[in-house]
DNA sequence: CCAGCTATCCAAAACGTTTTGGATAGCTGC
DNA sequence: GCAGCTATCCAAAACGTTTTGGATAGCTGG
């Protein structure tokens, strides 16, 4: 049975007001009696009660993050890295993170939304993988409910997010390979529907039409996201004669895929065919050949998000509610060397 | 303004009492008044107060998981694969996953799970990487609060669990290179203090003695169990002379670490120089080359150990609360093929 | 000696829900 | 006409905390 505020005023002869008050470090309890209670809510070990103090309150010192978790075997180093981010900065101002796991665009994921929204379930919600036209963003919004998005979107809303300059980011990696030499060159793209994904692709196709460079049909590959998805794009990729050149996947975990394939049908990468990524997870330093791609530092994204967050929930405004940071192009083997023309 | 029991009373011209029986479909509710009751809680939007509905039913549907995160920028592709299992349980259920993040044995952490065990914060606890002595599961017992490990530890108290047998995994994986006609086998061991690193450390030894195989104090090498860690024990394996044959990797991470490293010694792995790992991490089938494992299927131990807890929670008693999985040994690439023996 | 002030304390209300322990009215059977 | 039953309803307590709005006593200054 837990000890309670009831227990420690028994105890120390005075009311259940003045141990509440005592212990919160009100000056309308005198030092000694201060001291007294500490000591006895020491001595039995009180922890307060949470719920209580949150029905109290009227708020539940807890901010929610609901996983969109794609498919039952789910896994992307992206996530652990980001709730680490969250969870850490949280920690920091006494904050929890509640988190639910639900399919994107269900009819759960839907309810859980709401429900954060009306039912005083959490104080404030963090939005990732956000949609070109998304649910999420415009529910919150109608309840003006606090949330922070990792990513922006496709609509006429203005709300708070902390975002990579996708199209920026594509045009360096592009750019850099049509340095190299490159003037064939796939795509493995990101699902459309996710608003990284169209940026992604769109700062694929921009860059490719100023440097002059054709994109056939077939060179641009949608896939999802994942090492197997990777895989298969790159095979069809590789069906093309003649042969690309170069391919770059819309995110690290696709890119690892198709080093594994194209490794398959014994060309090298780095030499026979050049590759590039995008999101430089931990991962991509230790592939083999070493993947160049460009850098999110979700760690500090994932930080930076619930501290404003945790601002918005306590009132307080925002220096900056859009915050757009500059990607860097990280050059590793895998683009290989400058090429001969053909 | 939220929506209570009292607006919807007020409407009905009811008692809260009557409101709150109603929609809990008591049979001391006439039908019409239960329909009328429904029918304004919709209307209005009425959602339930967790807080309030908590507070009076003292639990909370809420499971503890305290992420122990090395360092800061953290990324473990096997958490996200584990949060999204014990989240699917739980939703299944109409539980709630509450994670803070706090450093291993940090005084921070103990106070997390002290603050757990008694304040009413959540009704049960996950925990992950169990320590060979761990004061976690120490303090959980002592206080009899629910909890399921994943993992088991070194020490007299009983309490419940779903383990893989690592001793068992490791032996197969290390008789797979002995059958493979390896004679000089390095490993790159996990820390001692995770009882994982212990039974895998344990299960190498074991294998190698029963095959009367030496093992040189430099064979053996502690790392961390990341991509960074692996690769530098992999360049100290490969200064020694006579070289080893193969390199057995504590986890898969650290496995993916040694391949980059020793390709870049201009080595073949699983030609010039075979390497095994553990865990079958998603990644592993997409490493150059893939890497030959044990698997430990993360996602459902992930559900399972959620399961127990909530049938923990609940009362029920566990018709298993002693789960020890049967590894099995996945063959790829990097294993190579059988070697003459010098 | 009293108004006014300060220092210290506390009873009661409030947060929104569920549960306890009746209360009421209408009906049945004798 | 009344005991006994059922169907339906509800006031109040309870969960553990914080806050509101005083209450009390002792002191100060005139």
């Amino acid at each position: 049975m837990a000890v309670t505020l009831k227990d420690i005023a028994r105890q120390a002869g005075v009311s259940i007001t003045t141990v509440s008050r005592g212990l919160a470090d009100y000056d309308d309890v005198a030092p000694e009696t201060r001291a007294h209670i500490r000591q006895i809510a020491r001595d039995l070990g009180y922890r307060p009660n949470l719920t209580a103090r949150r029905l109290q309150k009227q708020r539940t010192d807890t901010i929610g993050f609901i996983l969109p978790t794609f498919g039952p075997r789910f896994s992307d180093p992206f996530f652990s890295e980001f709730l680490a981010g969250i969870g850490n900065e949280a920690a920091v101002h006494d904050y929890d993170i509640l988190v639910s796991t639900h399919a994107p665009d269900s009819a759960n994921e839907e309810q859980a939304y709401l429900r954060a929204a009306q039912g005083g379930w959490v104080d404030g919600l963090v939005v990732v993988r956000t949609r070109e036209d998304d649910a999420r963003v415009r529910l919150l919004h109608a309840h003006s409910f606090p949330f922070v998005a990792f990513g922006r979107c496709r609509c006429d809303l203005d709300f708070p997010y902390v975002d990579e300059d996708s199209v920026t980011g594509m045009q360096l990696l592009v750019q850099h390979f049509v340095d190299l030499g490159h003037r064939r060159i796939g795509f493995i793209a990101p699902p459309e529907t996710l608003m990284f994904g169209r940026l992604r692709r769109e700062g694929f196709l921009a860059t490719m039409a100023v440097n002059n460079l054709p994109v056939e049909p077939a060179w641009l590959i949608t896939s999802d996201l994942t090492q197997r998805g990777g895989a298969e794009a790159a095979e069809q990729l590789l069906q093309i004669k003649p042969g690309l050149t170069a391919v770059i996947a819309g995110n690290d975990l696709m890119a690892v895929g198709a080093i594994n394939r194209i490794q398959q049908h014994g060309l090298r990468v780095g030499a026979d065919i050049a590759l590039g990524g995008f999101d430089d997870i931990p991962l991509a330093a230790y592939a083999s050949p070493p993947l160049t791609t460009i850098h999110q530092p979700i760690y500090s994204i994932g930080r930076q998000v619930c501290a404003m967050l945790i601002d918005l929930i306590n009132g307080r405004p925002l220096a900056n509610p859009h915050v757009l940071l500059e990607p860097t192009l990280i050059i590793r083997e895998s683009s290989g060397q400058p090429i001969a023309h053909p």
